[in-house]
Parts: C-alpha cells; structure tokens; sequence
DNA sequence: CCCAAAAACGAACGTTCGTGCTAAAATAAG
DNA sequence: CTTATTTTAGCACGAACGTTCGTTTTTGGG
C-alpha cells in the first residue's frame, strides 16, 4: 500500500519537473516513464488514462504552488502583511521554479476545449483567484484598505501584475522585472488607500 | 506560381484557426491538411518542415495582430491618443478571436525550450513590447507624461493589464474585466501623469 | 514463512506523428 | 498546343503515441 503511493508521489513530482521544462501538453507516459525508471505500463497503471495523469498532475502542481506560496502567507498577521507575503513568495517561488507554471501553461492551452482538464483548470484558478480576494478583503476589515474597495478590481490588478511578471521573466529573460513588480504593487496599495 | 502562395495563405489561416481553437502544439500536418483539403505530403510539400510551418505560423498570427491591433493605432494622432487606440483594437481584437491567442500560448509552452521557435517568439515578443515602448515615448515627447516618465516601468504595467484581461476573460468567461482593464489603464495614465 | 494483493514488466495493439520518395495532375509560359 | 514547372497525391518508413493484456516480480500482513 505505501510502496504505491510513494512512486505516485515520485511520478507526479517529476511529471511537474517534465512539463514545466517541456510544456503540459509534451508530457507523454513513455517519457515520463522512462525518466522516473518504470516501464510504461507500469507506471500507467498508476493512472488507468492519461487524462487522469494530468488531472493528477494539474492538482498537484496546484498544490505545491498553494504550499509554497499562500499558505505560509496566511501565517503572517491578517492584512496587507499578508498580501505583501504573497507578493515575496511568488517572487521566491517564480524564481527558484526551473521551467514555466504547468498551471498557467493549461490554462491557456486548454482555455477553449470543453472536457474534465479546462474543468479542474479553471476550479484551480477561481481557487487561486478567491485566495487574494479573501486577502485583500481582510485588509479592508481590518481597516487597512477603505471599506468600499472595489475587491474585484484590486485582485484583478494585482493578478495582473503576478502574470505580467512571470511572462517577462520568462520569455524576455528580464530579471530587473521583479523591482518593478514590488513598486507597482506599492502604488496599487496607495492607489486604493487613496481613491 | 500565384497558386502556390494562395493555398500556401488558405494553409496558414487554417493553421492559425486550429491553434486557436486547440493548442499550438497540438496542431499537426495530418489534421490540418484534411481541414484544408489536401493530402499530408501535399500540404508538407509547402514548408519541408513541421518547424517551418510552426515559424510560418507564428509570423503569421504575429502579422494578423500587428494588422489588427497595432498599425491601426499609428493612424491616431501622437501621443496618449494612440495607445488608447491600442486598448481598444485589443479588446475588439480579444472579442471576436475563436479562441486564445497562439503567440501567447506559444511564448508560454516554448520559453524553457531551445530553439527556432523560442527566437522567433522572443523576437516577435520583443517586437510587440518595443512598440508599446514606442507609443509611450511618442507620448512623452508630446508633453502628455513627464520628460522622465519610466517607460520600462509603465510598458510592463501597461502590457501586465493586457494579458491578465486575456487570461480573465478566456478562462473566467469573465466579461466584466474588460471596464476593469479600461479602468485601470486610465489610472495607469493617471499615475504617470502626476508622479 | 506463506500467500494474497499490489506493482511492474514486456510485448503488442491500432493510430498518428513527421518525413521521405515517385508519379500524376494542374498550372503557367512560349 | 506544347512544354516546362509547380503543385498535389499516393504510398511507405520508422518512431512515438495511449492503451490492453497476460505474466512476473515485489511487497506487506497473518
């Protein structure tokens, strides 16, 4: 029972490491499967379809970007010290990732074909999505923002910014991109303190 | 001769529908000549390479923006008047598209992987952001933002906005974030304007 | 230690992939 | 109308794809 889901864990993390560096979509099982070390009915069989493979996968790499980059957030003080968390950790997490986001990589390649992946896509990144609504309106309960932001515009912006950074960054190579990053977050925090 | 490069334009426009619609990846010569009507080798005969025609493509799309979205803004008088051109072309141009854009699905799957491609896609990345560059100095030099406006900066906040509207309303169906978009670029003039 | 269950293997399936040929058809030029 | 040149079709190739199958190895609980 345990040796199983240890080499599920083992497919998965290099199925991230695969499709960062590749693309989602260049992810095959014999590929893969000759990279962890398995036939490629052995390791198909931890799925039963590829389909389920990169549902797995998508979760997965969700999961490790919500452990790597919110959840530790939500141990700093309720407010903008989250948000600003949020902001260090990606900058953290964008940095130290070898390849592109598989999640952000799906969403675009899967944004126009119905089936069950752009389902879980799309679940994950309203998932992602309501996280910084939630943070940002914490920071107006606790008075740090003015009580009638507008949340769906702040997270829209600041989402903005995350995505704008990781795209430059790496398709353009521009590491200076990052202080850019924290100042237009600076002034989008003063822009909504000060309407 | 004239033949030739006519089924060669039929060729590429049915390209670029497919990529939208399913990926650029998964976009291959035996699906896309029976789309056009030709046989495999007929259709390779165009291009000798699965690379060339992906490079064909990749121009291609990168032709149809530049005709679309941004030579349409020059005719606009200089300055601020013409990026507010751009923004709108943009949201015209995001509106009636099938699917994504593939330059940004490309930018996002290739940019960790060697090759042609990637040089193409940096190249015509780098094209599209030096002419946001461009307007924005046009703008400067007319007086419409400070002689010591970061254009660096307000480029990368400009095009963070156009993206994230992209991905927003691709994969949210979020339709609302086109006010969103224009909201937050007339507040991006606003900041540059009064430092 | 044994034995059932789980996990991995190797081979093969039918498809599709990109890419070569050669031959036929369609086109353009004289 | 003939001829030279494109353009397309047909066929075949080796490789890789996802998947299924039956068999073998490995594992963990009694």
């Amino acid at each position: 029972m345990s040796k199983g889901l240890d080499t599920k864990e083992t497919i998965l993390r290099t199925a991230c490491e695969l499709s960062s560096k590749f693309g989602f979509e260049a992810l095959s099982i014999g590929k893969l499967a000759t990279k962890v070390g398995l036939s490629k009915s052995g390791l198909f069989g931890h799925f039963n379809s590829k389909e389920q493979l990169q549902i797995d996968v998508l979760n997965y790499t969700a999961e490790n970007f919500t452990a790597k980059v919110l959840r530790p957030a939500v141990k700093k003080p309720r407010g903008l010290a989250r948000v600003d968390a949020i902001i260090a950790n990606w900058l953290e997490w964008s940095k130290y990732e070898k390849g592109g986001c598989p999640l952000l990589a799906a969403a675009i390649e899967f944004d126009d074909r119905p089936g069950e992946i752009r389902k879980v896509v799309r679940a994950l990144y309203e998932q992602q999505i309501n996280f910084y609504k939630r943070a940002f309106q914490i920071a107006v309960e606790c008075g740090e923002l003015p009580k009638d932001t507008d949340i769906n515009q702040i997270v829209y912006e600041f989402y903005s910014l995350l995505v704008g950074q990781h795209i430059y960054t790496r398709l353009l190579k521009d590491q200076s991109v990052e202080e850019r990053l924290l100042l237009a977050y600076e002034q989008l925090k003063a822009k909504f303190s000060n309407p």
